[in-house]
DNA sequence: GTAAGCTCTCAGAAATCTCCCAGCTAACGA
DNA sequence: TCGTTAGCTGGGAGATTTCTGAGAGCTTAC
């Protein structure tokens, strides 16, 4: 798990080393290409599993290099980052095969979860639903829905990514900046108020269905989920 | 399964990664070759189960391949892919025996789909017929024909398609742009409001007849048929 | 040649979500 | 016990996403 090669393509110094600390604080092997020549030349060479890969580059574009790619038999799976208002038909046709793809500004706990995913995916073991469990929750990914005791809980796309990065971290108590900077986008330069709010919107539709309460505050440093003992 | 082996004949480089990519995520073992006779030669040497065969390259139509490969007693089952201003009695001559016909720009769930009712049909021993079951929802690939609790409704052909990819992605999410790349035809270039239109076609047929809802969306994410639990 | 059906676009309506604010409550230290 | 501070939560404005009806342009069927 923790020699897995990610290549990650972004002419914007800023996006690709928060993309580069982040993965490498997962514990992947990074490496970074800032055009398209060199994230040709770095996938031939040093064959990642997987590529990070900014649509718009100044020599090329995503599409030009998976082609390229895949002409060279490199079938590497690709997750893309284009921008919300990429015209349509640069994105269609990119989540072909195992791809897929993400709109800037995305938010890291995104990111991790679709590279997951499409590594998943491409491993030949044909895993089954990929389910994070915590005492009576569960979390089906591939759903992207959630159950207590059995029970279905409807949550908005933020509320999931808050809850889903709370699980995956149970059992460790994690900060509101912390919190901010996985769950929301990058470019997100709110107060930390907003954490509170959505912590309180999770626990008003978790606590009901829930035996006890599921997400714990840690006076001063931050919230956890504790798994059963 | 996973080690059926395909033979894809494109001339064109973004047809045949296209649907090498696809069809070896769909796990098949696939081939490429460029023209007539790379296209021979792999058909002798790798035996393929099944051929894609593009019907005008640079150097032989396809009428010629295969009559060459019948001549050398190979007969292995073709998908043809044709231009739709191919000429009808032309098409016909070639979809002899167990072979199928696509017209360009067909979109990858056709293509997976025609595949599979090929290789159904030409191994004798999986004499079932192909259903998609999904609670209450029937899909008789064979009849082309969709009920929902023993009723039928009638789809055009792209609401078909639709609710096929829904259907066999059962308790997965989909996202519109999968969506518009696997059920759309890949030339395709408009926005992904249709996918939202067609799905509203596809609830308007359905819920009537269905004793609940069928097809279930995730906001911000995507769309989905759920399993009964 | 006409009717019918299909695909796709568009735009307004409806539903839902995000974020902020402000007053309130609970926890902690002295 | 009281004051202070951190955290909780209801309310609501504005933005975003989704739904759906209407209609234009094509193709197919009769």
């Amino acid at each position: 798990m923790s020699d897995i090669k990610v290549l990650v393509v972004d002419d914007e110094p800023n996006i690709r080393d928060l993309l580069s600390a982040s993965l490498k604080f997962a514990g992947y092997d990074v490496q970074t290409a800032i055009n398209g020549k060199q994230a040709v030349e770095a996938a031939v060479t040093w064959q990642p599993e997987i590529i990070v890969l900014d649509v718009m580059l100044p020599d090329m574009n995503g599409f030009s290099i998976t082609k390229k790619l895949r002409s060279m038999d490199i079938h590497t799976p690709v997750l893309f980052l284009t921008a919300r208002d990429e015209t349509q038909d640069k994105i269609t046709g990119l989540t072909v095969g195992g791809d897929d793809y993400v709109t800037k500004p995305f938010s890291l706990d995104e990111i991790l979860a679709r590279l997951q995913a499409i590594l998943r995916r491409s491993s030949a073991t044909e895993a089954q639903a990929s389910v994070v469990r915590v005492g009576e929750l569960e979390i089906n990914e591939d759903a992207h829905e959630v159950t207590v005791g059995g029970t279905v809980v409807e949550l908005s796309p933020t509320e999931y990514q808050l809850l889903r990065y709370l699980a995956v971290n149970a059992n460790r108590v994690l900060t509101k900046a912390q919190i901010l900077d996985h769950v929301w986008e990058y470019d997100f330069n709110g107060e930390m108020g907003i954490v509170e709010s959505y912590v309180s919107y999770l626990r008003k539709k978790l606590d009901p269905v829930s035996s006890k309460p599921l997400i714990t505050t840690k006076r001063g440093v931050g919230y956890m989920i504790k798994a059963d003992s």
